[in-house]
DNA sequence: CTGAAAGCGCTTACAG
DNA sequence: CTGAAAGCGCTTACAG
């Protein structure tokens, strides 16, 4: 008849015989009551984490539940962000995870500290965070860093702080590629139209680009060299530039099909004809490369799987499993397609 | 010293002394037992309506958090979508709303019956749902109105149940003007590349280019209208069959952008130029249809504001406002560009 | 600031 | 299938 402890989960009361008090200051110190003494609190907080309570809202919550991943995109205006997605989706069904989307749009100053965000993120039950791009400065990810709450960066701007985990794809592998491609169709003038210039995955993108220049001698030329942003503007304008110099370049090796497809159009305009009088090369792969007219070469990075692996990611470091590696990086490919030929 | 009744929250025994039942029947109807007569049940669900009894899991879930509302997709393949939840997560941004994104995939054959599906929506503490196109069959829209639980659907395929409130666009109208606008180029020989045959918004395109076409004294031929889905393999099947009429169209209106780029496509392998040999319109008016060499002409639809204003609806009904109707339609407008022109 | 006592709201076990 | 009774787990009101 004795009394067997340890069985179910731990009541308040446990708790509070844990930590020596009775059930009300307990009571208390979960509710945020300021009546209690700072002792009598610590050694109740003590108590609560030995013991592993959980109030019984936490408990429903997080019980019968379907657990909730957030994603979080700076925009959704890209078919890079919409396959990305696809991918998350896609392993959220199979996983049975709930995801809950969240664009931030340019203005990155939101209302909410990073400190408040991170609280929401634990008040709301999330069991992580997959961060797409620049969605998040390093002060945000560090608040979630900090509270051990499990985040996964894909193709991060910036290296992220800590331990964050990183989910990206070979892009100096692949940037490199396809200015190989170029020189072996016999370009020696070949420009890159490059992302923002601080992010990670447009420097490896460059350099890859350099790296092949290197390895078959020719000269990198720095005027060929224009960084921007992953948007079609910039291969407008971009074109435009190269256009004006005095050695036109013969191939532009674009560091994404969204820049790509402006210079695409804008080609078009100037009475360019793509591949005969230039050679272009994207990057992402995306089904704009394919549809494109004419079909676009490009490196393909695998988008969707890097959305799952982010995910799988996420789920491992929720359940505290460990991950072999603090970044991945997902082979790219070479897609040849219609946008690239020999110079004239 | 009377109690004060129907003040605070109403309680379970609330609830069983409006039900005339004891306590412990009403918890059991809660928790889903099956020990309950049905009559009895069906009296303290009415009671539980009626009282509008929160249990204190929900009452917490509801309060100090962030609402959130369900978005259901089919699918994310397609600009359409896109743009539809650009829409939605614009509006919840201004709203500071969270969004719960679900994309069913094709097996509309889920694990979960439409009540449990309904009773998780409720558990989760959703404020609605906004259902895009097919995601939800009848049964399981129904299971929602009847739980009374918020739902707006965006282009329903079919008429939804009850009092269901859906977003639109002016469908009927859009078909008029893409076919008017082929009739005054001279074209008197015009296809329709329709979607599903029971979708409303793909017969709502039909009528309007039946209208068009009668009210300039055109005969419909059957020949020239295909249903098929909004995809570009019906745009491709679609051409091949028209061009192996002995009549064969001199334009062709899709129901779809996507469904047009299909034709486009198709009409570059056959080497059928567009629109010198071809006249072509879509409907929907995404980027896609910008973008398109040739740029389409299209039915533009104000996707984004479907999404917005889908929010808003549900939004409102879980405010318990009235909707001033239960079908919205939205204005389309016809572009103009490159893909259309006089027949030769 | 603390806790014994009372109380609240729901659930469980079981007699009928 | 139903409900009186007992019980559970937490919170509240208040004496000290």
């Amino acid at each position: 008849m004795s009394t067997v402890q340890g069985v179910g989960r731990p009541t308040l009361a446990a708790v509070a015989r844990e930590a020596g008090v009775s059930a009300p200051t307990v009571s208390k110190v979960i509710n945020g009551r300021e009546d209690v003494a700072a002792g009598t609190r610590a050694r109740v907080l003590a108590a609560l984490e030995q013991t592993g309570y959980q109030s019984p809202l936490q408990r429903k919550t997080a019980e019968g539940r379907t657990p909730t991943v957030e994603v979080v995109f700076d925009s959704l205006n890209s078919a890079y962000a919409v396959e990305v997605l696809n991918g998350v989706m896609e392993h959220a069904a199979v996983e049975d995870v709930q995801v809950m989307l969240n664009v931030t749009g340019r203005q990155s100053a939101s209302k909410l500290t990073p400190e408040r965000r991170a609280q929401r993120i634990l008040d709301e039950g999330r069991v992580g965070l997959i961060v797409v791009t620049s969605a998040f400065g390093e002060a945000q990810l560090d608040a979630f860093y900090r509270r051990h709450i499990p985040v996964v960066v894909i193709d991060p701007l910036n290296p992220p702080p800590g331990d964050v985990v990183s989910v990206g794809a070979s892009n100096w592998a692949g940037g490199k590629s396809a200015t190989a491609h170029l020189l072996e169709l016999g370009h020696r003038r070949i420009a890159y139209l490059g992302g923002p210039a601080e992010a990670e995955c447009s420097q490896a993108r460059l350099h890859g680009y350099m790296a092949a220049l290197m390895a078959s001698g020719v000269a990198v030329n720095d005027e060929y060299i224009i960084p921007g942003v992953f948007r079609p503007e910039h291969g407008v304008r971009g074109l435009r530039k190269l256009l004006a110099l005095d050695e036109r370049p013969t191939a532009i090796f674009a560091a994404s099909d969204s820049i790509a497809l402006g210079v695409l159009a804008e080609a078009r305009r100037q009475r360019i004809r793509i591949p005969d009088d230039l050679s272009l090369a994207g990057f992402d792969g995306t089904f704009q490369a394919e549809e494109a007219v004419p079909a676009l070469t490009s490196v393909a990075q695998p988008l969707q799987e890097m959305g799952r692996a982010a995910l799988r990611f996420v789920l491992r470091q929720a359940r505290g499993e460990l991950l072999d590696s603090r970044r991945v990086e997902l082979a790219t490919h070479l897609v040849v397609r219609e946008s690239t030929a020999p110079p004239r």
